[in-house]
DNA sequence: CATGAATGAGTATTCATTCAT
DNA sequence: TATGAATGAATACTCATTCAT
């Protein structure tokens, strides 16, 4: 009787297919404005114009409801986000287009980010929880290592841990998130965008040591 | 009869402030562990191994016993960073201190510095909190802030938004304990102190064109 | 999602109507029978066979419950009593009925004539309470003292003061109630209803003075 | 170990018994102030400066300091209305000396008039008490009606239900009180107590018929 | 598919009472 | 005697979930 328990294999409906997206969406409304904890099936259903069983029918659990909305937003921020990446040839570049790419995210999908960061903090210390845990970050930040490695394999990048740099990319983005969610539009996030780029680029250029060792004699760099 | 209704000038007993003490920790502990939202007056109160009705009457409420927590480990961690931030004579110093400080206390008091990220992250979005808001970061950023001012005026620091770096700043260090919270003893927060104080020295370090425009005749600039 | 927030505009549906006037009915039997004290949801719940949530879920709040219970039966008296009332052309008359009618509503509906005593009585010194308070006794007074304003008028009553005649009439329909909630079926209602008019007869009767005073001569009246 | 639990046959010392009366002082001037709901053993402890556990120690329960609170006032009230009572040859002057002295006593000691009622309200079905019910309004109507019995025997009074008359006169009395403690000094008691006299006394007052059929021939009867 | 209704475990808080000191 | 501390049951209320229609 519970259409989606999960591990169908029965292609949805395109009528179901929106119903969930048009449930997601409300979700993320809901989260964004009232927070996490204020999220209840009840007022996610309110804003639906729906009644509350609909949620249930649609989703295994209240679980699922969120997992999907994390699934959602994030394959939306990497669609906007990954592909300028990947576009730059240099890791330099790919640095700089993600952190403005994800800034802009923020600007222009503040709900959708919101969102996302609420999930992530209300989640990450739930117990036994399956859908969704502290390593759903992980990818994210296996992505900038690799932008990192790349860079210092070729000679752009300073000596640095790629994990700590990761971190602390995604940290100050998420930093700016949290500014943002907290002051609204006061917060300049052009400004934000431009601040953070050049924090990273004096953070992560090589520095004359560091031509140094890897490639050779490299005399009168930037003098 | 509640002993403290809020506006009491009678100092405390010398058994009340330790009932008070132990609960404190053991919300601490039950934040650090479970997280804020799971953090119910039960769930403290089966921990420290009373009845719920203890706490009720050594606290006025729920929003007491978390802003207890709040100032007890806020106080706990000034105490640690402060004092070594302020013997420092010059900002690049104090930064380092700062960061290695707050490191420091994350690797000493994990509990309590996931606690205090908790708090702040539950209450961000709670509405109507009265006793502890989204605010209460201010005072962490500005502190901040004045030490990128003293490092521009002296010409230690190249040009950059005081209060876009004190963000960055504090979020990678909150970057750094949320690692810790999710993955344990695991992270090497030794590493993770040396490498965010490499990251923040390179990225806060004047730069010659800043030299010349705080310094001198500024003559050739970036040829 | 609850139904009713406060302010809607939706019909009920039949169910919904049925299942809050069972909840109105148990709780005006419990109030009846145990006090408004001891009204609690948990007590309800129990009489009616459901469990608490339901009373939670089609009403707001205890207060609404109250609130409902209340405009139930007053409303329930007002269509006993008023009609009977305006259909005497006389004050005397409009009196003899209103007291008559107040004391066959106790002997009809004992129960709900005690429940709006109770939350009456338990409602007078609630704190902040917005839904009911003291002064909803104030148009009951104010019906009356119309009447005897009317009936001075007239001639037909002697000189008192409206309200203070208006608070006793009032006082003693409640002292008859009380009277029938403290020894039950063993007060004799019928006699207590003759009583009562007999006595504000009496009380009420325009003297000679009175007639004198207002119209002029009126030689040998009632002689 | 509890000094008092109720039928102790030793003596209180004097100290004890100064205890015990402050804590009802207390107690009176809590109910009449935040009513008997909200007079819980905290607030009257805190008023009279003292630890809970000192009333728990003078009282064997709350439902014996309320007890003690009742009798108290009871004790008090007699004494001021039943020597004017009594004082009284007739059966008219006698009932206008306890109407007069119960308003008068209103006027006087307004707070202990409020907590009498509030108790008498607030027990009145309180399930399964013991120290206090219901029938502790017995005797003061039992005091009316004996004065009733005896006007009527003299002829003074009219034919009519000692016991309805009497309960008749409780209730506007309890209703004058009502009125005090809901619009507080606004309400004129002196002309409450004029009042009240003048309608027992146009209601009780013998008619000619009563005169004629309990003394003389009873001629001609209500043409 | 959708709904309204109902459940039951959960929340913080209050309070009379007990008891060791 | 008196106190501060602790208890445990009770309070109204919330919410994810289930289910018959």
């Amino acid at each position: 009787m519970p259409p989606r328990a999960g591990s169908s294999d029965a292609p949805r409906s395109f009528v179901e297919e929106a119903r969930r997206a048009q449930i997601v969406q409300c979700t993320i409304e809901i989260i964004a404005s009232l927070g996490y904890a204020q999220a209840s099936l009840a007022s996610i259903a309110e804003r639906a114009g729906i009644s509350k069983g609909v949620i249930s029918y649609h989703f295994a659990g209240k679980d699922e409801l969120i997992a999907q909305v994390y699934t959602s937003v994030m394959t939306k921020v990497a669609g906007k986000v990954l592909a300028t990446v990947e576009a730059q040839p240099r890791a330099a570049g790919k640095l700089r287009a993600y952190i403005e790419g994800s800034i802009a995210f923020i600007a222009d999908h503040g709900q959708e980010a919101v969102a996302l960061l609420e999930i992530w903090n209300g989640l990450r210390t739930h117990t036994g929880q399956q859908v969704l845990d502290a390593r759903t970050y992980e990818p994210g930040l296996e992505f900038l290592q690799a932008i990192f490695r790349q860079g210092q394999a070729d000679g752009e990048f300073r000596r640095f841990t790629p994990r700590a740099m990761a971190v602390a990319v995604r940290s100050v983005i998420d930093g700016v998130l949290i500014q943002r969610a907290t002051y609204g539009a006061a917060v300049d996030l052009a400004e934000a965008s431009r601040e953070a780029v050049a924090l990273f680029e004096a953070a992560t250029r090589a520095t004359p040591d560091d031509t140094v060792r890897s490639k050779g004699p490299a005399r009168r760099k930037r003098r």
